[in-house]
DNA sequence: CGTGTTGTTGAAGACTATCAATAGTAGTGG
DNA sequence: CCACTACTATTGATAGTCTTCAACAACACG
């Protein structure tokens, strides 16, 4: 398997188009569209709270996490722009089951609760398309543990750099060279380890000069490379 | 957080039903419908392949897996009596991203693709309460990653048991004592080890008399204690 | 009743977490 | 813009957990 279709297999980005809808069913709902701009490190919604309404993404990173019992973090996915974020538990009227919070700046559009369920309600073909994109994100979902809780806890790492590296790539499209910029903490959470752990695996990475980092930034120079740490069966 | 709402955090069926849906709008399925029986160890469906329809289980149990690069299944989830397989992908119109295989003989409902997907299209009632269901599932998911990647193996394990004894007492209702009888290696590659660390876990149990065993049948002693190796934050 | 499969146990070693100390960074206010 | 300071990243040493390899015991099935 090429690594490009591996990473494709844990995006949820690639089903959702808005064009499928036939534009009387989205009329109304482009009334009550609302654009908003997020500073870093605001949280949009909490783990419990009902959901207001939902999210499409434009510009920037939001992560997903609950907080376990002894306080900690366990970051489910990282939302980048063109993605979808929280019309799951509005369907499903049940509380968020994770808090949403920006990682940068981000610019976004936001639907409110009633105008979005009123919209779902009138339009079929609104309906169908979200049941095909969950569908495709439940998929989506099995790969991801799939895959994460087979591998060492290198192989995820290497993982989640081509992972982030694809993500941050769509948010920051005048960088030539594109630059994952993020907490080792948070990066430490999302491939299930602990800080100390990452670090270390990052000083190999960095040895064998497959990325360089310098503070939280860190830059891929070697992508083949560091596909290769995946195992050599996935270029079959 | 008590265990018995831990362990509905983690289950997918208590979401659906049929009876949300107006009768005319089954009534097509209801013709549609075939009773089938099947053996232990039969395969439903293969990773793969394009789904060609939907299963509604009433007795048994069966695995949902992925085989990895090295010919390891990693096992995804266990399904049982009520719960409805395999309509997610059939919705997505993406090839199966799992194997469905028996681990006893059972007693399903299986409703044809082109049935089934009519009946969708012609009813938003259906269509919506499987968006509700979707939407129920996917928490479900992130509740299930969540904790098993935060946990120790002999929790994860602590867990499972707990998990499957709710699912084969579904099952096998006419039981006074509910056994869980499945091959130490699906057990071990449910919760993410191998089979000697399961083993040796599950020795520790049966030394404080919390199950006893014998061959591959698992039988719960004491389920208060048991729920104890979850940690005491459970309950609050 | 035999035989291949599955479950169990032991010992060694690899991997990961934890604790503690230091170096470096990013955000703050002047 | 600079200096200060709290926070974050890094490294080392150590302890604990889990995996691997190997051998044996128990079971299930014909």
């Amino acid at each position: 398997m090429k690594v490009a279709s591996l990473i494709d297999k844990l995006h949820f980005t690639s089903n959702f188009n808005f064009e499928e809808i036939p534009k009387n069913d989205l009329s109304a709902l482009r009334k009550s569209i609302v654009n908003v701009e997020e500073k870093k490190n605001k949280i949009l919604f909490r783990e419990g709270a009902f959901p207001k309404g939902i999210y499409l993404i434009h510009k920037g990173i939001i992560k997903i996490y609950q907080v376990n019992k002894d306080g900690d973090k366990q970051i489910i996915y990282f939302y980048g722009p063109g993605e979808l974020l929280g019309y799951r538990h509005l369907i499903s009227e049940e509380p968020n089951p994770v808090t949403a919070e920006t990682l940068e700046d981000c610019e976004l559009s936001f639907i409110p609760k009633d105008d979005f369920m009123e919209a779902l309600n009138k339009s079929p073909a609104l309906s169908n398309l979200l049941l095909k994109t969950l569908s495709h994100e439940f998929t989506v979902w099995v790969n991801t543990i799939s895959i994460f809780t087979q591998q060492s806890i290198k192989e995820n790492v290497a993982l989640a750099l081509l992972l982030l590296e694809e993500k941050y790539g769509r948010t920051h499209k005048e960088d030539s060279s594109i630059v994952i910029n993020m907490p080792r903490k948070d990066f430490a959470n999302y491939v299930g380890t602990t800080v100390e752990t990452l670090v270390r695996i990052l000083r190999v990475f960095k040895d064998e000069k497959i990325i360089s980092a310098k503070g939280r930034r860190i830059l891929i120079l070697d992508k083949k490379k560091l596909a290769f740490k995946l195992g050599e069966t996935f270029f079959a």
